[in-house]
DNA sequence: AATGAATGAGCGTTCATTCAT
DNA sequence: CATGAATGAACGCTCATTCAT
């Protein structure tokens, strides 16, 4: 990274920017984008509405930043985790727990970005952001199909078709953690659980 | 029913109702609840703006409706499978078929309704609906699981916990759906395929 | 009068534009024109909106009628008292008795017509209306003034200004009346009174 | 007064604001409450509609400012005269004069007050405004009250009701004020003439 | 003649965005 | 460079009026 060579006008003017973002954050996982004004956003900052148009050219930028942000963070993260060396089970099972925590620790950015992608569908703020989530989200799926590929040539699982099978443990994690968002009691998000459930008898031997 | 006894004046009005509700879920589903004036339903529907607020009190109503409509039809119609006679295995694979079919068939009131519940999340458009809509969804999963439960104790199913596994299911296939939503010709929605991921090594035997 | 020759039909008629006009009086006079819709009032008079416009060209007009009628009551039940036999003195007396006595039978109508005519100001509901209302009282106060004169030549009353004399008679009564219809309690009606400041003197010496 | 420390900023906020409520008070007393539309005010003011909202609340916000003031600026100076030193009989001269000084330099604003008190009746735009106007105009009607109960205690005035003599005198010299109001060539706000009329004895004997 | 469903102009109000300071 | 007052398009909604039945 290049952090040292940030004068201190650029530090500021990152930490105003991460200001915004938090506040915006908050606003639009509490209340949804269309019931968040600039003003409101402005206000939790602590800054002039003006200043947050220096930063992002719209709100619908803004709004942009946080998810891209996001599924940016949560992409790479379990990207490296897929990556990484070991059998395929044990990468599913290290992504399945990442996924958990990832999720339990960003519920806000969560709630947002499941609202625009909505597990799915998603009826968005813009098109495009729609599109450019998915594509993330899209890619993830992927690279989760390909190591479950990977695992049925080395006969670790049965030979199904492997992009289905990333598609299923991205709906039974989402079901759980969205399960646990509604009710945080309920403690749906233990991950041996939802292990259990999609692996006992998917798994060969 | 009393079809029968409808005057032509209430046919038409039923008609012209039925219209409003149509051109508002064609215009919600593509473009989202805030971005829809009623002005633009009032223009796709054909009608004046005052006839929207005849039949619907305000924007908020109108599309409660839609969503309460959409639930209740799906609600009501997997009920009924999950209650018919046979054998808990039979029945979910029913279940399972009839949630394809009428998702497939109303995918525009789908997309709505599940930007509101977001299959869990969700910043909907008001509170007090998306309550209403997660009361009716938490009341499907429980019907599930409780076929869940009877399939348990006649050792059809492994004992796992039964709202778990209802939670899976709704999990695998709604994300099957939506893979499909989004690109119809990928034909993820072959129940078959779907069944073969959860069932096959879940079931005792 | 011509009532013999009303046909039921005409009697009818008569009636539906009474009890309209009833219906309007009493909404009107508690919400004010513009808090009371077409629909109110048809509701009320239990008719059709259509109907009311068939009495009526619009709403001003049917507002319009209110107060003319209600008008042309009080000026002509008040012209004849000053027009009967008796000196002047007795008149006035009589016409201050009558005035309350109208006022108080018809305290709907003389809400809306000082509401009108504001005693003198008032943003009416149409310049027009409040002419030719403003019209009558003048023609009423003129009638008054003719009294007082002739009382002035008679050496009943002093020689003041008999225009000034009658707005002074008016202005009391209205103020009085006025007083007695925010808090009908404080019987403030009280002809005697009403005349004593008038009449008598009121400073000593 | 504190008016020195007021900087260019707030000097031309409050001139902002002193222009809307001109614009207002224009409108408002020329063709009354609902037949002004907050565009026509801004229009007027020779501003957005956006910046009305920035300086009152809504439109009866605007409006109640406006009486409010109005019939504080009345009753403040009004209450001065009474509570000066000098006999009852001067007060109430001075009071006279000062009304009718003040009646005459606020045509506008009285047309609006009467409008909405209607000199005791009115159906006002909002309940709590006519009910908050209605107080102001007591108090002053009560301490006009006060001053004739010292004036009679005194011999001053002939023993009649305090109360009933302030109404009077404020109902006679409203008539006046609304007559020339109607017609300012016609003179009547003469307070000399007002006096005469009030004071002096009109029955001849 | 009576009806009341349909109309649509016009209202009060909000809020993303700009720009003079 | 930050500010926040000003803007005005666009919204949801009402209601006087019309006209096919």
């Amino acid at each position: 990274m290049n952090n040292r060579k940030l004068s201190r006008k650029e530090r500021e003017q990152l930490q105003r920017r991460t200001e915004i973002l938090r506040a915006a954050l908050e606003l639009f996982s509490q209340k949804g984008y269309h019931n968040v004004s600039m003003h409101e956003i402005a206000a939790r900052a602590e800054l002039a509405v003006g200043t947050l148009y220096k930063f992002f050219q719209n709100k619908e930028e803004l709004y942009r930043e946080i998810l891209i942000q996001t599924a940016t963070l949560f992409y790479s993260a379990l990207s490296k985790v897929l990556e990484e060396n070991g059998d395929e089970y044990a990468k599913i099972r290290k992504y399945l727990r990442t996924k958990c925590k990832l999720f339990t620790e960003n519920i806000l950015a969560v709630r947002l970005y499941f609202a625009e992608t909505g597990a799915g569908v998603g009826i968005s703020v813009k098109k495009e952001i729609e599109t450019e989530l998915r594509s993330i989200y899209e890619q993830g799926t992927q690279k989760l199909a390909a190591v479950f590929q990977a695992g049925i040539e080395k006969k670790i699982f049965r030979p199904l078709d492997p992009y289905h099978l990333a598609l299923a443990l991205e709906g039974i994690s989402n079901a759980f953690l969205f399960c646990w968002m509604e009710d945080p009691d309920r403690h749906c998000v233990d991950p041996d659980l939802i292990e259990e459930i999609f692996f006992e008898r998917i798994r060969v031997g």
